[in-house]
DNA sequence: GTCTATACCAGGATAGAC
DNA sequence: GTCTATCCTGGTATAGAC
């Protein structure tokens, strides 16, 4: 990528994820990006391009932390990474966290093998912890952490504190590691 | 409110809710309302008139909801109330809701006042029952009322069992009536 | 790789007739 | 209350020059 492809990528991501991406038009892109229309399809031949280039790439990133997830074998601490996540969000990653959320109400949401993965290994670490309703339990988990998530991106707080009560419930806030 | 005028409220309110407020255009409500364009200026003045009427015709109906929750003196059922909220939204405010949850991410929450007295109500209820952190346990329980709804208004699924899986972690489970 | 100019269409909104 | 016609703006996209 050249630096202006980048400036493209990077502003066209931050002006989706903030207004959304029908409110945000190819021109105002350019003249945040210090660029030419032109360029802009180009580069990404149209904007549904540009959105796409963008998802793509961020869903490879965080597909590095679903396996993280799925390889850890002790169920109990399975759980716990999962519960974790969103409040692990590195701020650099909010505006493409952002701009997935958004996207789930109009377009579907982004599903990449990697969560559906992840979904499989949560209900096995429930159904290997003996809990009744395993599949049940793994969705759960699934909206906490959409609800979390939501949380922690639309309002700017500390959230810590949530994540020990969450831990408490499924008494995992004395696991060792 | 005359039939057409309602008929552009209804379409309105549906597409919004699908496609989101940018992508609907004046002329698809008037289409699909089967009306003219003009008639949805006449009447609401302009589209951001026709989605505040939508918002607070809606909020209004949700206020009964959080007021019914807030009225509940034992803190055990006024949790348990207020978890139960996302699985017993009615399937006829489904378009509402993902409309009130799709505009989050744009242009902020929409806050009322029955929403801020909820809030503070589910606080003073987990303060009552000697929580260890009575502030974090009410926005968790936020954060999970999020969740479950995203889940049960993108999804189309049967989310009772989610339910048994929470009531469980609150130990609410086994609560009389 | 990048910019300028431009074509083209769709969206929001208004005026005036019925 | 309702429709038709119309205006204006701004959005996506392309062509061609540098």
């Amino acid at each position: 990528m050249t630096e202006k492809q980048q400036n493209i990528f990077d502003t066209a991501l931050n002006l989706f994820a903030e207004h959304g991406v029908d409110a945000t038009s190819t021109s105002k892109i350019a003249i945040a990006a210090g660029v030419s229309e032109g360029l802009i399809f180009r580069h990404f031949k149209n904007k549904e391009g540009l959105l796409n280039a963008i998802l793509s790439s961020g869903m490879e990133k965080a597909d590095a932390y679903f396996h993280a997830i799925i390889g850890e074998i002790d169920p109990k601490t399975r759980i716990k990474k999962a519960l974790e996540l969103p409040f692990q969000i590195d701020s650099k990653d909010y505006a493409f966290w952002r701009l997935v959320y958004t996207l789930k109400w109009q377009r579907g949401s982004i599903e990449s093998d990697g969560m559906e993965l992840f979904r499989a290994s949560l209900a096995e670490a429930f159904e290997q912890l003996d809990y009744e309703n395993p599949s049940a339990e793994a969705r759960l988990v699934e909206a906490i952490i959409d609800g979390i998530a939501t949380e922690v991106l639309l309002k700017d707080i500390y959230p810590k504190p949530l994540l020990e009560c969450i831990l408490k419930k499924y008494k995992l806030n004395k696991l060792h590691k």
